[in-house]
DNA sequence: CTGAAAGCGCTTACAG
DNA sequence: CTGAAAGCGCTTACAG
């Protein structure tokens, strides 16, 4: 003990692991790194990993399967424990396949395969939640301004904020969400229109803070008070917009570094063989800010 | 070679790296990975290595030196080939030291230790290139609404664009950088304190997008044209902010993902023994858009 | 309780 | 050219 303290000796981990079975190490491949989710999710799971003795390799597969494969391949080699899988839309993505010889859990994105692991955001919640923070504070008359149409968090959100208005004899404004695109432009182009229209409204619902910025921007140019007049809420809750905006933005949290965390700990679980199989969806929360305090005008 | 076929052999990396000396790893610690400019750098990074065999361990410090140290400890107790050190800020910061037994490179943030391999991005010249591009395009009466007077790139920028400046024979408007943050309600603030001031403007050069971003939300609020009355422009080319603007903005895209690049070849260069010691500062490029096209009023 | 041997999965150098 | 031995840095099980 003495001599190795004078040397100051640490053991070589490789070799432990030669023989250990265990490398120590997980593999963390991401569909778009410069995407919007998977940061958070990587420090959640670093987080939560790094306090203990594992670590994690980075792979972007930059949204291209040859790519994801190749990773794949070169994580495998090296042996590690596990993987996480993080992709970056919330619809199901093809399994990597039931003979991967390490566990395997899906983030954000889950396996299409009911045998795997997955872990995402409950966005039926989400959009439930936000609903019912506006009918909370009054509103009534609420439009949904949503993002892309193929994406299943879009669609899960609408339902959830369908579900939350009908549970107070509500419906939408238009009887339907205005689909679009994840886009500032789109916002103020549906905000536009909606001025062009009949249409009375107390609170506009935007599926993202991108979105909800471009419609706050054309309601405050028209002269209209946010939110005495007009509520507006965002989803994802990204201080870069929420903050940013004028009244400051209130949003929907997606968790997505506990989402990060509780993957971890399921791969952990996994590891040591204890296999929660099917998609487990985790709770996101409602951030109000100035956007929707104060009561509308009567109308 | 038939047998090895038949069960699908892999070599264990682990084995090989245990004789071989080398890992085929690098260890990458960055100070925030949510803040702005790890994870163009981590892409290039991952992109450099990637093609070969180099497989990246990501490390999030956290802005905190004592879990750099945990972080440290434990990627060399596995052994890498090498350490990428990715700074938020392009001040100098404290060297990791001279008696790691790996070499290591310091991306954007320089090391304070000259003997070190530092790559950052070249702050004077993406300033200098700024004010060329306005004055070229026929600007004469240029605002700089600076960033945080502690960053090293809101001198070094200001600095470049004084030395553009002066070989034109102008001077910035009020003769010096209004400094302030990094934030979309300093550029508001900023401007709102100009329009209520005697100063003539044709072009305001931004610290950040973000802070163009304010800038010409109260520019367009106050009816003033852009770019035909003010042009406007940034620094870093967030396409978050650039291409959501009204109009497009135009930037300075500070080319971090070939900054990353950079590093790894630089790390996988001092692996191989060949060391360049020093600060290496990489070009940047300006990013036209519609904010600094058409000419001024006729003043 | 201490000390030497066997073995994790490889590669390199040497013997046949 | 093929085959067995030695050794990378450890840990585990066994002998003394």
């Amino acid at each position: 003990m003495d001599a190795a303290q004078r040397i100051s000796f640490t053991p070589n981990v490789l070799a432990q692991g030669l023989l250990s079975g265990q490398t120590g190490t997980v593999g963390l491949i991401t569909g778009e790194l410069d995407g919007r989710f998977s940061i958070p999710i990587l420090m959640g799971a670093e987080d939560a990993f790094g306090t203990g003795n594992v670590s994690i390799f980075l792979c972007d597969a930059r949204a291209d399967s040859i790519r994801e494969q190749f990773h794949l391949r070169a994580l495998l080699s090296r042996r590690v424990d596990g993987l996480i899988v993080v992709g970056s839309k919330t619809n199901p993505r093809a399994s990597l396949g039931q003979n991967i010889p390490v566990p395997v859990v899906y983030a954000y994105a889950p396996s299409d395969d009911a045998r795997d692991i997955s872990v995402v955001p409950d966005n039926v919640q989400a959009g439930f939640d936000a609903a019912e923070h506006l009918v909370r504070s009054g509103r009534k008359n609420i439009l949904h301004i949503a993002g892309d149409e193929d994406y299943a968090a879009s669609i899960d959100r609408a339902a959830g904020i369908t579900a939350a208005l009908n549970s107070h004899n509500l419906g939408l404004v238009g009887n339907s969400p205005w689909f679009g695109a994840w886009t500032e432009e789109w916002g103020r182009l549906a905000t536009a229109q909606l001025l062009a229209s009949h249409h009375a409204v107390d609170a506009i619902l935007c599926g993202s803070d991108q979105i909800a910025r471009g419609v706050m921007d054309i309601l405050r140019e028209s002269g209209i008070d946010i939110p005495a007049q007009v509520a507006v809420m965002g989803f994802d809750n990204r201080e870069i917009f929420t903050l940013a905006s004028r009244p400051p933005l209130s949003s929907v949290d997606m968790n997505l570094e506990s989402l990060g965390k509780m993957a971890a700990k399921r791969l952990v679980e996994a590891i040591a063989g204890n296999t929660v199989q099917g998609i487990e969806s985790l709770p996101c929360r409602v951030v109000a800010r100035e956007s929707t305090d104060g009561s509308p005008l009567a109308r």
